[in-house]
DNA sequence: GTGAATAATTTGTCAAGACATACTTACTTA
DNA sequence: TAAGTAAGTATGTCTTGACAAATTATTCAC
């Protein structure tokens, strides 16, 4: 069990905190290999003398860590980088996101974006009454040339100024943080299926291939629906990745 | 926007944390409605005075809330109760736990439990050399009767003494821990296929079906793969329902 | 009446200090 | 030599206090 000196540098004029910049640091060296995994922090006395900061300070720092599942921390033994990778932590993203991060080029073909009058299970999910003029949305999503996903979504009418083009330029979790919107809580489902014949000849499968699907419905932070969507995915090119951490 | 008086008892002699006492009394108010959802709580100061509390106790309370996505927080404005249900949090559970949750009663056929020579891609997730000995594990879980899911794991050799009888009476995670192993982190994939015929033989499904397939490595506190998991379930009779949390 | 500036409100950040608890190591005793 | 105890180590909890930043409400000027 090593314990290794890091170098770490604080911005006092800059407005990013002193524990958040502390932080970053210390990911960006566990991420770089400078603190491998395994190896012990110096204590929270030592690293808050060290620093220059106080002993809140530095544990504030240590865990915002620790709830990303980068450190692990023992009263009386110390605080150290958790063996094993965090792959891909959950968040709240969409498939644009997702692909890009990824290394990938998602491309967007819409094929149609429309108000309709809400059917009773949209109406239900976003909370308006059946009928009330929803933005409905139909997609489907490349990646390296080949279509990945159909991608149904409803929206409240007038949430937000959605167009073809810039569908296809952006995700579309991206367009609603840009014009304001504040994402909070997802509650979703995913489940299999076979395809049906018109979306396998849209996702360019065979009949009756399976399907990965999802339907997420989302809110923002004052509780309101501000999407639903209802997507399948080619099980043969895709699968959802993600890092579950216990606190 | 209400501001709601609300009734917290705190127990100083006993070992529960004061902040941890808070918010379990906040976590039972908005779950039982004695704060609904966009309610609105005194502020901090008016808190900590009411409780006899420091503030940064009374704001570790609320953090931790925050991190479960039951409170938001705006500087300037004050702590809300989220809108909106977080219906299922991330979590590092079993499919048994879940289905326990869910008010099902879960069963477990073991088909077999074995120790067996790792083969090179359980070697490499479990790491270990490949040829050293592991548990495998083959299961068949069933709700109300009907076969739900095909369940291979496989463990570490002597990380733990599990038997048919204890697997059959309870989860793989519930074992893990009842004897001390400290699971921490998993990475997983959730995708879609085809049922062998096999498969479907087990899972009394027609050969062909569509399965949501979920293959999971656990980790533990030090960076240990636990466990290894290849899990297969009939996508007619269930799905993975989870509620996201931006923090 | 409207817009800009100022004040009030509330969370966010940070500091210094003290005691409690869990874990590890060293020392003592049988 | 092994077991038990004490000491040392390090995180966990809690207190008091102060200033900064974002949001909302109020006031003032045109």
């Amino acid at each position: 069990m090593t314990v290794t000196k890091l170098d770490i540098d604080l911005d006092r004029s800059s407005p990013v905190p002193l524990y958040f910049q502390m932080a970053e640091r210390i990911a960006e060296a566990i991420q770089n290999g400078e603190l491998p995994s395994g190896t012990r922090l110096d204590n929270e006395v030592q690293l808050a003398d060290q620093l220059g900061l106080s002993r809140p300070t530095v544990r504030q720092a240590i865990q915002y860590l620790v709830d990303k599942g980068l450190l692990v921390r023992k009263r009386g033994v110390g605080t150290q980088v958790v063996h094993g990778q965090v792959k891909r932590a959950v968040e709240l993203t969409s498939l644009y996101d997702d692909l890009r991060r990824a290394g990938q080029q998602p491309e967007t073909r819409v094929l149609s974006i429309e108000t309709v009058p809400a059917e009773e299970d949209v109406a239900g999910v976003l909370g308006v009454a059946p009928g009330t003029p929803v933005l409905r949305l139909e997609r489907i999503r490349y990646a390296s040339g080949e279509p990945l996903a159909l991608l149904h979504n409803w929206l409240p009418a007038g949430a937000a100024s959605l167009t073809a083009e810039a569908l296809q330029a952006r995700g579309l979790y991206e367009l609603l943080r840009s014009t304001g919107v504040r994402m909070r809580v997802a509650n979703q489902r995913i489940g299999a299926r076979t395809a049906t014949p018109a979306e396998a000849r849209l996702l360019e499968e065979r009949r009756g291939c399976p399907l990965l699907t999802m339907v997420r419905t989302t809110y923002d932070d004052q509780g309101r629906a501000v999407e639903h969507g209802s997507h399948v995915y080619r099980a043969s090119h895709y699968a959802l990745e993600v890092t579950l951490v216990e606190r």
